[in-house]
DNA sequence: GCATTAAACTAACAACCGTTAGTTAGTAAA
DNA sequence: TTTACTAACTAACGGTTGTTAGTTTAATGC
């Protein structure tokens, strides 16, 4: 986890162009400003990448394909489903905070990506979201699980683990494994007191 | 909560306009956009408004006083911890989906306001965000709830209730007040079997 | 020493941005 | 009939946008 020194041109304008999406929106960031925080020229960037959308483009989709990996993996490995959920939320968490800006943009600004793209983009997301619906359903025959609503109850667990890009600071006082275990710990029994197992 | 018909020009405009920023953002927003979806040219809206970022500050504020207005209701008329959150959390989701586009810029294009008007949104969000912590002390005290960390607590369950603008539509299969008594079951109890009341 | 290549540069294009100034048509009040 | 007001208009300002074309500089391999 320490923190990578990018010996690539490319992955040097990537790093910036990220943060600084995460900053000031994807609309908000302009090529000229990406190119004078790395004291070149706006056309300079052409040399090395092919376009504004192609940043945004690479990084929903490399982050996509780490969270249905993932997901396979789990699927893989654990058979019982308060495992796997158990398993899959900590992914979800250790992706997202692994590199923040890219989490960031993975969450909130893939809606910018042009249409083709998106529509991509969506199916895997919607792929993913099935994947997690699959684990509440086998809980909910294993006699585990408690629920109505299948894609509801995946919508709020999703909005806790998302909502993490909004606050999470690698130097906060919470680690990622910490909200993990915090997070599937709340997820699984509420708020409500003595009700522990 | 019939579709309101706007008479007066401004409020058809900054209609037009949340329902724009919602879909491109604000930043993707033009006032020749909005302009030419009302049939005139942008030079004329400033009949009517001062500035684009009118439309978002206007809308971000009057959303936030919303809020505070409906959490200083629920201090003021209930005393139980459990009925005071169960109030707050449906209140926070009548007001967010009772107008779905204002809800969105509220969650989502806040940032864009220009740095002054943005401290003090921030300010109003931390006191709302404070009031909901108070109540999860006073239930803890109480004897009802069961945690550590009230900031990480709040922050879980702010993030499902904000999520909600992600994907409520108002024809879809789930009325707010559904929406509210499912969540804060949710809350209260998680997913775990056999733990309800 | 020469050719190749990577990575920077300058200059510019065509489009779009929020906003202002000044004007005009239509309506309502005096 | 004159006056005032509302709400539209045209034209333009100064600036920014993503991107391209063509050129230059510096390092590398033979």
């Amino acid at each position: 986890m320490a923190i990578q020194i990018e010996n690539n041109r490319k992955d040097q304008i990537i790093t910036v162009a990220l943060e600084m999406m995460r900053q000031l929106g994807y609309q908000g960031t302009s090529m000229r400003e990406i190119a004078s925080s790395l004291q070149i020229e706006a056309a300079s960037l052409y040399n090395h990448i092919d376009s504004k959308e192609e940043i945004l483009k690479d990084t929903c989709f490399k982050m996509a394909s780490q969270f249905n990996n993932a997901m396979s993996e789990v699927n893989d490995i654990y058979f019982n489903a308060a495992e796997r959920l158990g398993m899959a939320v900590k992914n979800h968490i250790l992706i997202l905070t692994s590199n923040t800006n890219a989490g960031w943009v993975f969450i909130h600004e893939w809606r910018y990506l042009s249409n083709n793209h998106k529509k991509d983009f969506i199916r895997l997301r919607d792929k993913y979201e099935q994947e997690f619906i699959q684990i509440l359903k086998s809980g909910e025959e294993e006699g585990l699980f408690n629920m109505v609503n299948h894609k509801f109850a995946v919508l709020t667990i999703l909005s806790s683990l998302n909502w993490i890009v909004e606050w999470y600071r690698p130097d906060g006082d919470m680690t990622p494994n910490e909200i993990a275990e915090k997070l599937t710990e709340f997820i699984m029994s509420g708020l409500r007191k003595d009700l522990k197992v």
